[in-house]
Formats: C-alpha cells, sequence, structure tokens
RNA sequence: GCUCGGGUGGUGGAAUGGCAGACACGACGGUCUUAGAAGCCGUUGCCGGAAGGCGUGCAGGUUCAAGUCCUGUCCCGAGCACCA
C-alpha cells in the first residue's frame, strides 16, 4: 500500500515502508537449503560515541544494492549486521565518567541502529549479533581455548609497547610512528607477560593461499610484504672463544659467505655481555643501555647515522677459517632471524654504510662489471676460493648444500610476520578463560581434564615460583566479566580486573570450571585448586576474527555455528570494507579460520573470497572527514533534507566505489531531480497515475534502450560500477521525458532496476502503478537481446586518422560501399581530393580510416 | 629508499586500441512568472568570426588509429621501512 502524500515526500514514504519491511520480515535469510545461497558481508562497525560517519553508508548501500539485486535474482540472500562493540573508546568514557562501558556501548548501539535502519538498508535484524554479549564471547573464549589446546597461544614476557597515557601495552600494529594509534600518544618499551598467539606457524599458508582469493591486488601484496618471506640460510660461526658456543646468523646471500668482513648483534643479543670483553666491556653495556632508551622511531630513522661498538670478541668464519670482528650495533633487530647478522659490506647497503663509518674492511666477492659498491645485482663469483666463477645464484645454493653438509648452516625461510601479542591490560575486552595455578594444581588438572590441555604446559616464572595456565572447561563458558569499582587500570600495569580480589583469587574446581572466592572455604566435594584467574584481556580484533560465522547460526547455545549452516553458508561471497583493514583484521581472521578448518570446525580454508575496499570520502575541502577540520558530513542532516534514496544514490554516484572521492554538496541535488523527475513523469499532480505512464504502446527507440538499459543495469551491479548504472538510468528517464508516453509495464521495469538504488521511491511507485507485492520480491527484468541490435550504425569517417565525417548506414555494409560513401561525403571529399589512396582500415560498424599520400 | 595506485573540462567523473569528455554539478542565455523558486528549451574543453587548429601531467616510441600499449620523467596518494 502506498502512502497518500501528494507529492514525493521522501520523509512520509521512506519511514513507511521501512515499517513494511520490518512487519513483512522482507529480510529473513530462509532456512531452505534447497535455494542457491548469496551472502553478503560489511564489515560491522564499532559503534561510537559520535554516531555514523558517511564512510558507513557508503559501503553499506553498496551491499545492499547487491542484497536486494540478489534477492530479486531468486538468492536466498545473507546480509546480516552486528556490532564490534568491545574497545578503548567505551572504556575511557567508563573511566571518564565511572558508568559501566556496556550501557555506553548500548546507548551507541541505539544510535547506530537507529541511523542505519533509516536508511533503509535490508539487514536481516534477527541475526544481529554484538561482540560483547556473553552469549557471542562465549565462542570468541572457545576459540582461544581450541588455539590453547593446540599448542597456538602462549605467554612470554617480552618488550611490548607500552602506553603510559592509555596504561596499556599495544601491539606493534596499534603504534604508529612512535605513538598510539588510538589518541596519538607516546609509547615506550617494557617488559611484560603476554599472551601470544603463534600467528607464525602459519605463515606459510597464509602467504600460500592468498593466490586464490579474488581480492584487490594491492591488499594481496600488503599481506605478502607482512608475512615477507625470504629464502635464505642459518649460519652457524664458532666463536673465538668457544666456551660461549656457536654464533648462529640468518642470511638471504649465504653465496657472499667469503666476503664476511666483521659480524653485528643486536644490543639484546643474548651473547652480547659474554662478548665484550676487557676494557671494551663498559663502553658495550653503554651502548646497550642507551639503544634500549631509544623509542624504535629513533632506532628506524634512517636519516641518522649508524652507530655501534666493537665488542672485542672475534667469530670464525665458517668456510675460510678467518677471523671476524664482532660488533654491537642497533641496526640490527632483536625480532628477526637470530638477531645476529653476518656482514658482507660489499653486497649490502646498510652494512656498506657501517662499514665505511668505521672503517671496516670491504671485500668484493660478486663480479659487477665495474659497478660501484655495494653492488647488488647478478654476477659471477671472485675471492671466493672453489665457488670462483659461479653465478651468485648458484654460488648460493653450492654453499649452503656444502655447509649444510658440514652441519655449519642449513637453509631456511625466515617471515617477518611475528607472533600476534594478543593480551590487553584493560578492562572492556573477553577475559581469557584461564586460571592460573601452581605445580601440583596443574598435575591434578592433568589427571582429571587432559583432554583440555596443550601438549606443553604454557608457564611463566615469577618471584620464583612457576604458574602453570590451566583452560576454563569449555562447558564453564562464558566467563563474563566482574563488576568493578573503577575502570582505571591497576598501578601494576595489570588491567582493573587485578583489583577485583573476590573474582581474581578463587577456588577453581577442575571438573566443571566453578569458582569460588578464595576467601571463602576451600569446597569439600570435587576436584578445586587454589587458583587466580588471568586478568588480562582480549584485544578488540578477536571478537572480529570469526563474526561472519556467528551469523550463520547466531542464537546457537551449543557451537558457535551448526554445521549444516556452515556448510550452506560457507564463506561470504562478498566481503566489503576499508583498506585500512588490509592487514590486521584480514590476516588474523585468516589465521583463526585456519584454525577452525584444522579443526573440522568450518568447511573451507579461506574466511573471504571476495574481498572489495570501498574509497575514502573526503570532505568537500579535500581532506580526511574529521570534527577537527569541521568537514564532517552527517547522514542524519541529507536524510532530512534529501531523503535516504537521495543519499544512497548520491553516494553511489560519486565516483568508483573503490576510489577515494571528495564530496560535493551541491552535487547530490543532481540524482534528487533524478528522483523527482521520475516521479513527475509518472506521478500526475494529483497523487495518481499520470496520463503519460498510460501509454498503450513505447516507441520502438525507448523499448531499444529499457532493455539497453536493463543489461547495463544488470551488468554493473554485478560488477560493483553502481555510478554508471545510475548514470544509464538517468538517461532511461531523460528519453521517458521526451517520449510522448510510457507503457505501464516499461515503467515498472525500470522501477525494478531503480529498486536496490532507491528502494523505499521504488516500493511507492511500483505500488501505485499497480506493481504486485513487493518489488523486492518480484524476478529481475530480463533484456532480450534482439532488442539490442540495431539496423543502422554510426560510420566514422576517418582520413589519415582524423575525424572528418560520419554517417548512418546499415549493418553489414561492406568496406568497398563504405569507400564510396565516404568518397560522396560532402565533409570527407576534400581532404581526399587529388591525393592517392594508400591504404584503407575499415573496422566494421565503427570506422574507415582512409590513409591517403 | 622500496612496493603499489593515480594524474582527463571550472568540479565529480565516462570511455572492449576505433567520434575524448557519457551522466551529473556549476556557469551562461532563453521560456514561464508581478517577482522568485521549481520545471522546461538551448549553450558550455581551449583558441578562432568561420574554416579549421589544438587538447587526457611532461618527453619520446609502437600503430592506419593511443586517455588506453611501451620507455623515460615529474607530481599526488596509499602501504612498508635498517627484516640481513
Amino acid at each position: 500500500m502506498a502512502t497518500d502524500c501528494i507529492d514525493y515526500n521522501f520523509h512520509k514514504i521512506e519511514p513507511h515502508w521501512q515499517t513494511f519491511w520490518e512487519e513483512n520480515h522482507s529480510f529473513r535469510a530462509e532456512r531452505n537449503p534447497a535455494k542457491q545461497k548469496y551472502y553478503v558481508l560489511d564489515m560491522f562497525p564499532y559503534p561510537s560515541g559520535s554516531g555514523l560517519h558517511i564512510g558507513h553508508p557508503e559501503g553499506y548501500t553498496a551491499t545492499d544494492i547487491l542484497a536486494r539485486y540478489k534477492w530479486a535474482r531468486g538468492f536466498n540472500v545473507l546480509h546480516p549486521i552486528g556490532w564490534d562493540a568491545f574497545g578503548l573508546p567505551a572504556e575511557q568514557h567508563a573511566v571518564r565518567t565511572g558508568t559501566h562501558p556496556a550501557s555506553n556501548t548500548q546507548n551507541n548501539i541505539v544510535t547506530f541502529k537507529r541511523q542505519i535502519k533509516a536508511l533503509g538498508f535490508s539487514y536481516d535484524w534477527e541475526r544481529e549479533i554484538d561482540t560483547t554479549d556473553p552469549r557471542y564471547f562465549r565462542w570468541t573464549q572457545w576459540i582461544f581455548l581450541q588455539l590453547f589446546q593446540r599448542g597456538l597461544a602462549y605467554v612470554d614476557e617480552r618488550a611490548v609497547w607500552w602506553c603510559p597515557e592509555l596504561r596499556t601495552v599495544l601491539a606493534n600494529e596499534e603504534v604508529v610512528d612512535g605513538r598510539s594509534e588510538v589518541g596519538g600518544f607516546p609509547v615506550e618499551r617494557r617488559n611484560l607477560r603476554q599472551w601470544v598467539l603463534r600467528i607464525t606457524a602459519y605463515a606459510e599458508r597464509l602467504l600460500a593461499d592468498l593466490k586464490g582469493v579474488d581480492w584487490p591486488e594491492s591488499t594481496k601484496r600488503m599481506q605478502e610484504a607482512w608475512i615477507g618471506r625470504s629464502e635464505g640460510a642459518e649460519i652457524r660461526f664458532e666463536l673465538e672463544d668457544k666456551s660461549h658456543g656457536p654464533l648462529k646468523v640468518f642470511t638471504t646471500r649465504p653465496d657472499t659467505l667469503f666476503g664476511c668482513t666483521y659480524m653485528v648483534l643486536a644490543p639484546e643479543h643474548p651473547l652480547v655481555e659474554a662478548l665484550a670483553t676487557g676494557d671494551l666491556k663498559a663502553e658495550v653495556e653503554a651502548y646497550r643501555r642507551k639503544a634500549a632508551g631509544k623509542s624504535d622511531l629513533e632506532r628506524t630513522d634512517l636519516a641518522k647515522e649508524k652507530s655501534g661498538v666493537f665488542s672485542g670478541s672475534f667469530a670464525i668464519n665458517p668456510v675460510n677459517g678467518q677471523r671476524v670482528p664482532i660488533w654491537i650495533a642497533d641496526y640490527v633487530v632483536m625480532g628477526y632471524g637470530t638477531g645476529a647478522i653476518m656482514a658482507v659490506p660489499a653486497h649490502d647497503e646498510r652494512d656498506h654504510e657501517f662499514a665505511q663509518r668505521f672503517s671496516l674492511p670491504i671485500v668484493q666477492v660478486v663480479e659487477s662489471g665495474g659497478a660501484s659498491l655495494p653492488y647488488l645485482g647478478d654476477g659471477r663469483m671472485i675471492h671466493s676460493g672453489a665457488y670462483n666463477g659461479l653465478p651468485w645464484q648458484e654460488a648460493k645454493r653450492r654453499i649452503t648444500e656444502d655447509l649444510a653438509a658440514r652441519g655449519a648452516g642449513r637453509a631456511t625461510v625466515n617471515y617477518k610476520l611475528r607472533d600476534w601479542l594478543f593480551s590487553r591490560q584493560r578492562y572492556w575486552g573477553e577475559p581469557f578463560p584461564i586460571v592460573w595455578v601452581d605445580e601440583a594444581g596443574y598435575a591434578r588438572a592433568q589427571a582429571t581434564r587432559p583432554d583440555l590441555l596443550p601438549g606443553e604446559a604454557v608457564t611463566f616464572v615469577q618471584g620464583g615460583v612457576r604458574h602453570y595456565a590451566l583452560p576454563l572447561p569449555p562447558e564453564a563458558l562464558p566467563l563474563e566479566l566482574p563488576s568493578v569499582q573503577s575502570y582505571l587500570p591497576s598501578g601494576t600495569g595489570e588491567s582493573p580486573l587485578a583489583n577485583e580480589t573476590s573474582w581474581l583469587e578463587i577456588w577453581f574446581d577442575l571438573e566443571t570450571g566453578a569458582a569460588v572466592p578464595a576467601s571463602a572455604p576451600r569446597p569439600a566435594a570435587g576436584a578445586w585448586v587454589r587458583g587466580r584467574r588471568e586478568t588480562n584481556t582480549m584485544p578488540q580484533w578477536a571478537g572480529s576474527c570469526w563474526y561472519y560465522l556467528r551469523f550463520l547460526d547466531p542464537h546457537n547455545r551449543d557451537a558457535i555455528a551448526a554445521p549444516a549452516a556452515l556448510r550452506y553458508w560457507g564463506a561470504p561471497d562478498l566481503y566489503v570494507g576499508g583498506a585500512e583493514h588490509a592487514v590486521l583484521h584480514l590476516l588474523y581472521a585468516r589465521f583463526w579460520h585456519k584454525v577452525l578448518f584444522d579443526l573440522g570446525v568450518v568447511p573451507q580454508d579461506e574466511p573471504f573470497t571476495k574481498l572489495f575496499h570501498q574509497g575514502i570520502i573526503l570532505g568537500e575541502d579535500g581532506e580526511k572527514m574529521s570534527k577537527t577540520r569541521g568537514n564532517v558530513v552527517s547522514p542524519d542532516t541529507l536524510i532530512d533534507s534529501h531523503g535516504a534514496d537521495t543519499l544512497r544514490l548520491y553516494l553511489m554516484f560519486l565516483g568508483p566505489l573503490d576510489a577515494m572521492k571528495p564530496w560535493n554538496p551541491r552535487g547530490i541535488e543532481g540524482v534528487h531531480r533524478f528522483l523527482q523527475k521520475v516521479w513527475r513523469e509518472l506521478i500526475a499532480a494529483d497523487g495518481s497515475v499520470s496520463a503519460k505512464a498510460s501509454a498503450d504502446a513505447d516507441a520502438p527507440e525507448l523499448i531499444k534502450l529499457l532493455h539497453e538499459t536493463i543489461k547495463k543495469v544488470g551488468d554493473d551491479i554485478e560488477h560493483l560500477r553502481f555510478n554508471t548504472a545510475i548514470s544509464q538510468m538517468m538517461i532511461f528517464a531523460n528519453a521517458v521525458q521526451k517520449a510522448p508516453g510510457v507503457t505501464r509495464d516499461t515503467a515498472l521495469v525500470f522501477l525494478q532496476l531503480l529498486a536496490p538504488f532507491a528502494p523505499h521511491f521504488a516500493e511507492e511507485l511500483w505500488s501505485r502503478l499497480g506493481g504486485q507485492g513487493s518489488i523486492m520480491r518480484a524476478p529481475w527484468p530480463a533484456y532480450d537481446p534482439s532488442r539490442l541490435a540495431t539496423s543502422e550504425v554510426k560510420l566514422v569517417f576517418q582520413v589519415n586518422g582524423k575525424h572528418r565525417g560520419d554517417q548512418f548506414v546499415p549493418v553489414g555494409t561492406t568496406q568497398e560501399t563504405a569507400l564510396q560513401l565516404a568518397r560522396n561525403n560532402s565533409r570527407v571529399a576534400p581532404f581526399l581530393d587529388g591525393k592517392t589512396v594508400k591504404r584503407v582500415v575499415f573496422v566494421p560498424a565503427r570506422v574507415l580510416n582512409i590513409v591517403v599520400e
């Protein structure tokens, strides 16, 4: 039932149809295994306090068009939405106001939901999820337990980024230019006990399987670079003082081993102290302290001159027995390879620079053909004993083999990818389902629930006591957050949870996971041990690592999703979201997914087979939108002034979906006029169907244009080219305007094409023009290829490649006829006059190019 | 520094190697109106009265034909950054 408004009153029309869709459950994904499925997913938002940003509806409109189009194409569509609701802003708000972050989060969700609904998106709200809901994070915790049980989670005391302002550690990825990505506060290094996920165990598969996914090439390359695979060799140098054992280095150029004139250890390398000799000890120690105080930004500043200090010790080059001095320098980092290198200044830029600065010898071992050093190109070996004359790639292979044969090295592969720092000293995150117990407690657990434990116990030592990580039994999940007095982190660097003694210090039942405060007497029956809960919480990435699976079966109490649902819906057919998640979210989610695949939980080994990034919408001034610049465009304002349909159309009309585009506030008038024009053509001044839209027959040109439009809009939607689809619909509307009339059927077909873009508008006119039911359920119109055929085409005449005239000719016109027509063409003829034709190029139905002398 | 992506009218943008500038915005002129708004009609890459010439960052090249392919170069944007 249409509204009763006389003119195009979107204030009335849009809420009307939104209510209609809601009441009719129009977007409910069916449970119908016989029907072909289409799963289209948006990156779910973090419900921030500032509400929806114009960038959200850009991507959401794109997926909504796809979803509605696929419904019309007869697919069973899954188009869900939810909330990535754990996160720092809500916690900071809680610290300021003392209110629970959950209440702030729920308020924000209400706002987001209202705004999203006002845009008329076809989400299946019955599948809404919220990562902070215990019914959801129960399964986040469950997945963590699987990682734990498989030995993919461990604790490690490691130098991590600590932000004094935020009072938490941050992942490498959350630190940008020596400052926190959130808030831009300075960060420093601290040694803290952390949970770490062994993502490096999946490095090879994460890299290899990128080949099979349909992603933007740039994103694949970013992940490749992030994983950073490099093949080389680990080479073992004996130390002159054998009491310290051998020194292992990683190199990608074992062929240049004869050119190694010194070694470098990272300042954090465990052998540094032992290798510093005599009067150099003090100098080495001073250097090490200085390096520790440097931020990564200072250390990696390429403009800075290299620094370093000689240790006083020597290693022995395994290929020629030469003594090689060992230096300590911070251009070598501990986190990659072995934290030590063999320096070959003739063939490495960094080593070259260092050697020059400290006047170390430079020995060339690859022929450079006269090119200056450092030389990194191709060439044959020199000064390399038995390997002289070999191409370097060949020498690389042979030297590696020879070293391996002598036990002095082996071919290895190294990755830049580091294990994933997975803990945060915060309140507002998923608690780890882990209890720390002593050795005796762990021994009991090994007897009681060995199925839950990893092959090797996860432990740490503090104050001479070893603590053992014990998982909660899955049936005891979720482990919920306790309410706390203060959301401020504890002074020790632990999360606020460390202050909640009754939650923290417990008697723990190994069999059931039940707990009572340690202050209470130990319960009699059951396998109770004394324990202390883990106080860290999980990072925000955790909840978003698997949410696309929960949408398949969001209310399941027994599993992350039923196997049948996982099989039927599979992975999203299309995943749309910002390129800022190119590495982190998309890599973490792939990692978890592969683990779940190995567990047999999910049937496919990649989560996101097709990915698309919507571009950023810049402010009017061409700058990134930000409150401080005052160039933020609010969807609410535009919905009020022009309507959701106009906003949706304009967002898509702005340019290619993946492009970065500035917002032009005046341009929105164009698409609004387009809708007004369609309304005016089809609806009379009194609100009834116009006389014009009641024609008996369409002009042949209009029919042809309609079929062209059906084809182009369909093709463009499939390829996410929404801007050109809209342009084609505008062309059609302009043609209708100029035509004397249009049939009801043609008008209805056109409205169907428009419906995915401007759904409220299309439903309204569909209803007024007598369309049956909801336009969403009407099958997508098919074009008739025979209608696209033309009898006449415009042939362009060129002389020497220049356009000199054109003429309509029948399809199938031959070169001879065309040439004759050109000669007779009054505009072309003068250019042929008195010239000799050297060559004629004829492209049927397109161009005739006459090359003359 | 390395790796990508991109430079087309006043603006956003369009163009399987085959008429560069579709579709819009803006601007200008007209129509309607007491006036305006909306709508409608027309013009709108640059130079030129016209004929015509020039034109897709710049310089070359391939081709009958280049925004599109190749080489070099400049500029803008993104990502990575002493990873051995």
